[in-house]
DNA sequence: ACCTGGTACACAGTAACGCTAGGTACCGCC
DNA sequence: GGCGGTACCTAGCGTTACTGTGTACCAGGT
C-alpha cells in the first residue's frame, strides 16, 4: 500500500500482533498468513519474525517449541501478564490518538 | 507518553500536520505550539521542523517568508494540489488500519 | 532420483522517522 | 546587561518495517 502505510504501521504492528496473541497462542508464520489474511497483503515474513523476536526479549511472551506435522518445528508464542500490561498501554495510547485525529480530520472539514 | 507513542506517531504526525495545513496555512513554530496545546505534550520542536523541511522537498507545501513583529522572520507553509492528494491518500491509509484495528480490538475480546 | 511447492524460521543490510541536544538570531522588558 | 519569549536549524541516535537471502523439512509429481 506504499510509503505511509508502511511508515504508519510502526509501533502499530506490535500492538496488532499482541491483541492477536491475547486471543489465543500462534506461531510466525500462522500470525503471518492471518495478518495477510485480514488486508495486509503486502505484509513481509521476515518483519513478523523480527518483530516477535523483539517482543520475545521484552519478556512479553512465553515461547515453546512445538512439533509440526510439515516442515521444521513452531514456535509458539504465549502473552504472558506482563504482556497484557503493555497491551492496555497500546490501546490506551490508540485511542488517545484516534481521538486526536478524529477531532482533527471534522475541523479540518 | 514513552515509547509506543512515538513509535505510533510515525508517519502518522505527517498527515497531522498536513491536515492542520489543510485548513490554514502556519509555521513551524505555530505547529509546535498547537499539537502541543491539543495533548501531544512532548512532541520536540526539532521532530516538526525537520517534518516541515521532507514535506517541502516532496512538493507537497508552498513555502514564504514573512517578516514577525518578534523574533525571526517565519516560515510559512501552505497545502497545495500535491498536497491535498496525498493528504485524501492519508486519510484512505488511515481508515484502513483503524477499520482493522477496531476489528481486531472486538474479536480479540 | 529430481524438483517443485508449501511449511517454518532466521539474519544482514537499508530506509524512514521521531527524539535528543544542542545552536543561532531577533526582540522587549526589567 | 541579562532574561525570557519568539522563530528557525542541524548532527547524531535508536527503533522499526522492508528487502533479499538462506536454511530445513516434508509431500507429491514426473
Amino acid at each position: 500500500m506504499g510509503r505511509q502505510s508502511t511508515e504508519m504501521l510502526k509501533g502499530v504492528l506490535e500492538g496488532i500482533v499482541l491483541t492477536l496473541l491475547s486471543s489465543r497462542p500462534a506461531y510466525g508464520y500462522e500470525i503471518t498468513a492471518r495478518l495477510r489474511d485480514q488486508g495486509f497483503t503486502d505484509l513481509a515474513e521476515g518483519t513478523v519474525y523480527a518483530l516477535l523476536i523483539r517482543i520475545e526479549q521484552r519478556g512479553l511472551v512465553h515461547v515453546e517449541k512445538v512439533a509440526s506435522e510439515k516442515g521444521p518445528p513452531r514456535k509458539v508464542f504465549t502473552l504472558n501478564a506482563h504482556g497484557r500490561e503493555y497491551l492496555t498501554e497500546f490501546w490506551r495510547t490508540w485511542s488517545f490518538l484516534t481521538e486526536r485525529l478524529d477531532q482533527l480530520r471534522e475541523e479540518g472539514a
